[in-house]
DNA sequence: CGGTCGGCGTTTAGGGCATAAACCGGGGCT
DNA sequence: AGCCCCGGTTTATGCCCTAAACGCCGACCG
């Protein structure tokens, strides 16, 4: 009676925990810190407890990945229901992954290195839900079969540069638990331009010019879609 | 008399050769298996005697990503000088890199993926002599301070993104040994698009697609241009 | 010409990591 | 009550990085 329905278990652990701690230590103490014990220990147990839920390291990294990128269709602002258009749906598509992107900055390079879960796609993305959900919209909305996989393509590889870049430009100084590292900075007398245009450089314009590149992308993804029905303009003429 | 002047000391080590072996074996046997002793091995050395030459794995790598960027200033198709004009350049510029990129299908996720030499750089990339070398020529094409940055960043992220995404489909495959490794295949019944459109998918056109955002990417930098003397067409009107 | 010395690779050693395999305590089912 | 299996722990193996001590050999100095 003491406890009556308590489902006790040692420690509730479950595979769903193991990877949601994983993410969690990842954002925490950066990827290189993860291990199997301390990931264990971070759940107070025994490091080799995991092994029970979870096949091996490399599963559970891409445990972590698919789980990140998951966090997309939990998100109340982006319904992958082609609700507003195609341009509508792919602006969504994409500020609710950089939104991701900037969540886990030390996650996301994983998902660019990772290998793919569907080999013969190019190019390959992880977490098939999504391609199949751009797919559906883009064909949905006129775009012929192969258009629709040429702007999955065009998509990805914008998404994944401009991403990369920006979370590895705020990841190596907003680091929370950071080491003293590397890089005791070069000498860059021999850089005179790129001393010059330091200031232009560092300023942290990454959200501008990722609203324009995707701009630029739409538009020219638009120019694939047959005559009829093309949305009207789709950066302002200002 | 054998020999004459043969100073070959025990094995020839030397941080260069070093580094160069290194890139040629992660070539051939793929980064995770690059390991001290068995580079020692490569080299017919003891692997610890790496360490005279090299401060630690960490180290290793970064040489490692210097050397094949740095591979660009030996490419007699790519001077990095403006001798054709800016979109001359830039065109050398991205074909050099994604000649390199293929090259080493292995190394050149480390390029995305290693912390930057100049953090104070957004985007981030490795390689100052490229960083200086492009701003070179953008501002001694008319282009303001400003934008040349803006090129700049426009520039990398499209060329990380695309060159990424090419060498993860190609790494996948043309693996010349292979592990039986992971991914027995999802299944794919789930999702109905991503079946029909396999075909479209699976092509490989990225060289073309390459080709595309490229010349999309030049035509919007144009824009950046003071209207004097800007090009004149980038994509033919065929 | 012999001795010493310093550069270069090797051995030894230790700490961390992933992971297989044996282990074991206790709750639930029979 | 007894058994068993669930879930976490211990133990053990082998690889990896790296610090530190070691030893060989040619070069240089007296």
């Amino acid at each position: 009676m003491t406890d009556s329905d308590t489902p006790p278990a040692r420690s509730g652990l479950d595979q769903r925990r193991i990877i949601g701690a994983a993410v969690r230590y990842i954002d925490e103490n950066g990827l290189r810190m993860l291990t199997m014990q301390r990931l264990g220990a971070y759940l107070g147990v025994e490091g080799m407890a995991l092994y029970r839920y979870v096949p091996g390291r490399e599963a559970l990294l891409d445990g972590v990945v698919d789980a990140v990128v998951d966090e997309l269709f939990n998100d109340p602002d982006v319904h992958l229901e082609a609700q507003g258009g195609w341009v509508d749906y792919l602006q969504r598509l994409a500020h609710g992954l950089r939104r991701i992107a900037l969540a886990h900055p030390e996650v996301f390079p994983l998902v660019a290195t990772r290998p793919p879960a569907a080999p013969w796609v190019r190019p390959p993305l992880r977490s098939l839900r999504w391609i199949e959900s751009m797919l559906e919209v883009m064909t949905g909305a006129g775009f012929s079969d192969e258009n629709a996989a040429a702007v999955y393509r065009a998509f990805s590889s914008f998404l994944l540069g401009h991403l990369l870049l920006e979370v590895a430009s705020h990841g190596v100084e907003v680091g929370p638990v950071e080491e003293p590292d590397v890089s005791p900075i070069e000498d860059l007398s021999k850089y005179p331009l790129l001393q010059r245009l330091e200031p232009h450089l560092s300023v942290d314009v990454a959200a501008q010019d990722f609203e324009e590149a995707l701009e630029a992308l739409l538009d020219r993804v638009a120019l694939l879609l047959p005559r009829r029905r093309r949305p009207p303009r789709l950066t302002e003429e200002k």
